[in-house]
DNA sequence: ATACTGCCGGAAACCGGTTTCCTATTCTAC
DNA sequence: GTAGAATAGGAAACCGGTTTCCGGCAGTAT
């Protein structure tokens, strides 16, 4: 599988330098196009030549230049991973990195290699992105969609790397896998509602990703089941930080008529919202009700532990990434993916104080 | 294994698939190595040619094969990140993630991409390194040493690719950075015998990698200026996880004569350590004082606030990141570089129940 | 003895750029 | 008007592999 490190044998060769493939051709007493059979494990080399030129290589500690192979071979065995965020944001969020896990466990398993290209603003990500897939170092290419494909959807469809989406393909006809926000923030939402909470706010992302378009359309689905709608004063926004979650909790709780339970879409802002309720003095969940998005690993360290939804991070990235390597391989497009989601109640959700 | 893309250049725009310098060059009726020096800012091009030239890329959208520009060119652009990990430890670890965000920042910097080489087990990763650095798809590596550079300290220093480690080089003559292990471990058991704790407990892992002996080595240092000795029994290990802490942790309370404060060596352990206080019903700090070590963004969401030694880990990747793109450029190699680290005393240490 | 086949191995083209070196032309300087 | 740069551009080698194709040589059937 590997070559060890030359720990005797006759001095390859003097110079020093890496051992080309026509060294060991010259040492072997064969053609480098024999070396290549024996390299690929290629037929038509008889056992004695082929023991001969593994001695060689074994004894050089030869391997070959991955530059040279990218380039005759059509492929480079690396993934690009396009994040429409910062890489300081990629790297805050464990649910990203989470998905990150998933592509690059299922990529490990193939022996593929990820490229991850992040963007300094959202506007430049498309011409990056772009750029990326036009100049050949990446076989194939997963998207982590958060504000929107269709800028480069087209790019993405004229250029000959297959690509899969994580989040909602939309209208465009690109591959995509996505988990089930409308069933958890229905489920969620529902939740509250069955406590007998009937101001429940909410802390969105503006702009919005369309994954947060269908939480939101879950809740009001809810709240429409028992009658109610969403006060649109009690509807938040952030960025996915928790100092932003904090901020918007402090706007919702500082209402003349504040909301009892607090939904936010993503676990880092809920834990903001926990912090903002500690400050004020805000007992939870007696006082306030909390549920956040995504069940991260700091959901059940905070204290309460934190009540969420569930969703399949890694499970969405293995997902994709095996679709990308089905579309390499040739395998036909299957229709987008939908991955269940979970309610996880634990200690940040109770009836509100007034009564339930 | 993963890179990142820096992008560079304009955009381009438009085409079909994917045109070769050839046809570049037949499209402005010059020849490729016209097409070269345009491509690459060259002189001894007239500014018409050069205008001509420009046009055709511009309209075809054509973006060189970084492929073949990688083969002739003796540089791919990427620098390898040696992790002796597996990739879920390092995705777990924030700390890990701070150095991978200082190695990228700087990297990105110079438009640099990132390769990321995790291992299955440490075992194999001495192998599996040496096979990248050999495959010449590297221009140069940081490897962050967590356990031990030697198995592969001969290997790094044999091949062309120039390397860095993080961490402590120890006898080997590898460029290294580190932080202020044995410094910080200083401050914090002090603050904790100041404090008037006489029983500190320690979480440390199994095998101790060197920066863990340098923590411990400060933490024995303090005891003795104290004219106290670390009791064995209260040297506990971990694996860096949360849940290794707090089994840790469980073990330390559980002795007949338990420790009224402990200091796990990383955060993520102290924030397992005050899960199993909050289990076994002790209050902190009063019942129980804890630090950790790190300083991740969880350190300060814990309630209460954890108290811990912060360490640089974006200031480590970068300033390994510089060192090494100095060794690119051919600059003298500076001696180990040292950073410092601060103890910061927030919530969950105070003086011991017993009296202080 | 001839034809056909399968197994070995090598020569050379190829991947798509970069770089060296060479020629032709134009621009100075004397 | 001419020697000596400096400028423009191109032919071909090169980076280090892979792959195609072809010839030589058994072994076997006709």
């Amino acid at each position: 599988m590997f070559y060890t490190w030359a720990s005797e044998g006759p001095a390859p060769m003097a110079g020093g330098s890496m051992p080309t493939i026509d060294e060991i051709a010259r040492l072997a007493h064969v053609s480098p196009a024999t070396v290549s059979k024996v390299l690929n494990n290629r037929p038509y080399v008889s056992s004695a030549t082929r023991a001969r030129i593994e001695r060689v290589i074994a004894e050089t500690g030869f391997v070959p230049s991955q530059r040279a192979r990218w380039l005759s071979t059509r492929r480079s065995f690396i993934l690009g991973l396009l994040v429409p965020y910062t890489s300081d944001q990629l790297f805050a969020d464990p649910h990203l990195l989470e998905i990150m896990r998933g592509i690059e466990a299922e990529a490990n398993t193939r022996e593929y290699n990820l490229l991850l290209s992040t963007a300094r603003a959202p506007i430049d990500a498309a011409s990056a992105f772009t750029r990326l897939l036009r100049s050949d170092v990446i076989d194939g290419a997963i998207v982590v969609e958060t504000l929107d494909v269709q800028p480069f959807a087209a790019a993405l469809a004229q250029q000959p790397a297959p690509c899969v989406v994580i989040g909602y393909a939309r209208d465009s006809d690109i591959p995509a896998v996505h988990a089930d926000d409308y069933g958890g923030a229905l489920a969620a939402t529902r939740h509250l509602l069955a406590l007998g909470h009937r101001r429940v706010g909410a802390i969105s992302s503006s702009p919005r990703p369309y994954a947060l378009d269908e939480r939101l359309r879950g809740m009001r689905a809810a709240l429409g089941e028992a009658g109610l709608a969403l006060d649109e004063a009690l509807l938040a926004t952030g960025d996915f930080s928790p100092e932003s979650g904090e901020a918007a909790a402090h706007g919702l709780l500082g209402l003349p008529d504040p909301p009892s339970a607090i939904f936010a879409f993503n676990d880092r802002m809920a834990s903001g919202v926990a912090r903002a309720a500690w400050t004020r003095g805000l007992s939870v969940p007696d006082d306030l009700s909390i549920v956040g998005f995504d069940d991260i690993a700091l959901a059940s360290m905070l204290t309460p532990p934190l009540t969420t939804v569930r969703q399949p991070g890694y499970g969405l990235g293995q997902a994709a990434a095996a679709l990308l390597f089905g579309l390499l391989d040739g395998v036909a497009v299957p229709p987008p993916a939908t991955l269940a989601t979970e309610l996880i109640v634990r200690g940040t959700t109770g009836p509100p104080k007034g009564g339930g």
